[in-house]
DNA sequence: CTCATAGTTTACGTTAACGTAAACGTAATA
DNA sequence: TATTACGTTTACGTTAACGTAAACTATGAG
């Protein structure tokens, strides 16, 4: 594992553009250092990136994303912070508990579907046979 | 359970704005009889809603949420038409798998950051009592 | 009758999360 | 030295999913 990287090192490895990578950094959730004008990604940086796309792939908005890693980067806070933070996290897994239950049913009503669409099809053929 | 439902029964039960209903409505996911001029929405319409409104939750986009409502009212199609359906079912079932894993592993993340603040919290009350 | 309540259509506005393009810098390579 | 690859900033464009407002209709209550 590398200790630092290229912009499109981050694109290629995440599958995101370039662009979406600099937006990130405009919306203050990723900081890499520069090496004259161009910018060097650390260890953090990819792990930041890491989150804010798995956030995003369970509906997080960018700002909600952005309360996450603040977390990370918290150690020697205030306690109002840290409160704060704890209730953020509690709202979030409040979230992702329904989102689990959401999906169980989903996935259920899919299979359901996907059995009665090929019961279609088997019943297509036996028609078929009969003719 | 009644039998249909003005539009404002629907959106109060559902947390959403009317706007809402018309707009999915616009987009073809709903088909709700007329009665004059006013929107009378039965049973099947309030089941889409709700498949709608928990795919949103997913991060379903609305397209995509028309395709799973397209099986619901699929009862006699062609064959192209099913393995269509089952292609789609697939990919749907796949992602929803992939987001199980990155749920798995983000409340694991925010129950660490969790155990973290109250750490520092004790921490600072036993520091309070040393004084 | 008139007022309140609920509904309708039409249409322009808004926000998030980037896409896309222009115009330019720098560095290794042919 | 010219081209190619990679990077930069600036800025306008785009799409989804509604919000919001205006102007109108219908209907039951007082």
């Amino acid at each position: 594992m590398p200790a630092s990287y290229s912009i499109s090192n981050l694109a290629d490895e995440f599958d995101v553009t370039t662009r979406t990578i600099r937006f990130y950094e405009e919306k203050g959730l990723l900081n890499p250092r520069r090496e004259g004008t161009r910018r060097i990604y650390g260890p953090g940086d990819r792990t930041k990136l890491r989150l804010i796309l798995r956030g995003k792939r369970l509906g997080f908005s960018l700002d909600e994303s952005a309360d996450i890693i603040l977390m990370y980067g918290t150690a020697g806070n205030n306690r109002r912070q840290l409160e704060k933070l704890i209730a953020i996290i509690q709202e979030k897994r409040a979230n992702l508990k329904r989102q689990q239950n959401d999906m169980k049913a989903m996935l259920k009503d899919l299979a359901d579907a996907e059995n009665n669409c090929r019961a279609t099809l088997a019943e297509r053929l036996n028609g078929d046979k009969n003719i």
